[in-house]
RNA sequence: GGCGCCAUGGCGGAGUGGUGACGCAGCGGAUUGCAAAUCCGUGUACCCCGGUUCGAGUCCGGGUGGCGCCUCCA
């Protein structure tokens, strides 16, 4: 019993996490498709049930969650960039599964215990539907497989999609080879020019549902704890890959708890590539943004808001953990504590992930920290906000280099270190112009000074993007 | 058209029916040679209209506004 408490999707209301085995808790996000640069939008669900994960590896051990997110890499759209530029999809989709993972470390995002991918996955995705054919639910006609979404009685329930309404509202035309509106494809054809694997239907390759189910299947299971995603995949996506795994599984359930994160706005509007209004976490990053905020940031609401993407959060963001990294940057020399998160901290996310009220409590011990007279409560301090920063995934960067002193070149460091030199024998001599002008020009390339009670230390004022480097690369 | 979500101070964002966190910004004070950082203090904020209740931001109904899904989508 931790008193984690999760919004399931299914059931509609916050469920007392309870795994099926607490030696081995399952979890899987669906991830995505390697055609492009990831938006932060994809990034949304990879931070925050990153959280979920350091929290569920706190209450169970490191070793008991698995957790497992795919790579769609077999697509229409990875098929066209790769045809666009004229190279095998391996090409595109190992390029932008790098860059992905790139920036997920960026992001400090743990790595997964499994990364299925639906390529690497063919004969398990076959057999998934073979056996789907064999029970009865998919049919085959002129060359793909379907999956029958009326073999499945409670189909609709858990999008809170009614079949009639899905046929009345429907924006598409339906294929004509479907049976029924709601009927998903399993297998479609490849021609010759487009790739393909053998299958008892002829070359073709996966619809996307079934992907995400074989793949959960062989990487976790038949039924898993914890299926999350996007809001965007509750319907077709996962209903879809209930269907059929239910179907596949005589009637086990796919997942005990679903949940699922609001979108990521630009604009007021869905950040997505089909709209245009995307933001990539590559760009950002290459622009001189810590990873660390880009993370702040997404936490910065909870989980099933909608979060609204704007210069102004992620400067928020960063002044923020400026405050809390200032708190770390004084306690230096500090040995923290050997201590747990804070109450608050484990209560604010065991209550359905409530990060925004967690980042609160960040700040409650922060001020502790600050106004500490001991040097045993400034341990303890910093142990938990280090702890905390663990389920949070931050302050896992060097207080002296988040404020951007590795960002220097050495030459101007040592130029640096001889004007606070010069600067505090002035101040020693009552020399207050001379020392002021040191500030200043100092001040003027961007770099604050802190007098401490041991001595000058100092930083970068703002953060220096590479976008707006103009007037701050020459010699001081 | 169907299904669903949201509406809190200048901005962002929590909030279990009983005078409303936290962050950023602002203001006052302490500290400082002056700053910065830090500390202390500081805000007549709960979309509108009804209802339930001794009492509602919190529950119910209606309205208005915004958003998402129903199509590839995280």
């Amino acid at each position: 019993m931790t008193g984690l408490r999760l919004y399931d999707t299914a059931a509609r209301e916050k469920r007392v996490f309870v795994p099926i085995n607490p030696d081995r808790v399952t979890m899987y996000v669906c991830g995505p498709t390697v055609y492009a640069p990831a938006h932060l939008g994809n990034f949304r669900p990879e931070v925050v049930f990153d959280v979920l994960f350091r929290l569920l590896r706190y209450f169970y051990g490191e070793r008991a969650v698995l957790f497992s997110r795919n790579f769609t890499d077999i697509d229409d759209k990875i098929n066209a960039a790769a045809k666009g530029k004229g190279v095998d999809i391996a090409v595109i989709t190992d390029r932008y599964t790098d860059i992905y993972q790139t920036d997920a470390a960026a992001l400090n995002v743990l790595p997964k215990t499994f990364e299925p991918t639906a390529t690497g996955h063919m004969p398990e995705i076959i057999a998934f539907i073979e056996r789907l054919i064999a029970n009865g639910p998919a049919y085959v006609t002129e060359r793909h497989v379907l999956f029958s979404g009326a073999t499945h009685k409670p189909y609709g329930e858990f999008s809170r999609q009614s079949r009639g309404e899905i046929i009345a509202g429907k924006r598409v035309d339906v294929a004509a080879y479907k049976r029924d509106p709601v009927d998903c494809v399993l297998w479609k054809p490849a021609d010759d020019d487009m790739p393909g694997w053998e299958s008892p239907w002829g070359r073709g390759r996966p619809g996307w549902h079934v992907e995400c189910s074989a793949m959960i299947e062989n990487s976790l299971g038949e039924t898993i704890d914890i299926h999350a995603g996007g809001v965007d995949l509750v319907f077709p996506h996962h209903q879809n890959e209930i269907a059929q795994s239910v179907c596949a599984h005589g009637g086990k359930p796919l997942a005990r708890y679903w949940l699922h994160n609001g979108v990521l706005c630009l604009n007021s509007g869905k950040m997505s590539k089909s709209e245009g209004n995307v933001v990539t976490v590559h760009a950002m990053l290459a622009d001189g943004v810590q990873g660390e905020t880009i993370r702040y940031s997404l936490l910065s609401g909870h989980y099933r808001a909608p979060l609204e993407w704007s210069a102004s959060l992620v400067n928020r963001a960063r002044k923020s953990l400026d405050r809390l990294y200032g708190v770390l940057r004084r306690l230096n020399d500090v040995q923290p504590s050997a201590t747990g998160p804070s109450e608050p901290v484990i209560m604010a996310l065991c209550d359905d992930l409530n990060t925004p009220r967690a980042l609160a409590a960040l700040f409650a011990i922060a001020g502790r920290a600050n106004r500490a007279d001991t040097q045993a409560e400034q341990a303890q301090a910093k142990g938990e906000l280090l702890a905390a920063g663990a389920l949070l995934g931050l302050f896992e960067t060097d207080p002296d280099t988040w404020f951007g002193l590795d960002a220097v070149p050495e030459k101007t460091r040592i130029e640096i270190d001889q004007l606070l030199r010069d600067r505090a024998a002035a101040r020693g001599a009552q020399d207050f112009e001379r020392a002021d002008v040191i500030r200043d020009r100092l001040a003027a390339k961007n770099i604050q000074i802190e007098d401490g009670p041991e001595g000058v230390t100092w930083r970068l004022r703002d953060q220096i993007l590479k976008s707006d480097m103009q007037g701050r690369t020459q010699p001081l």
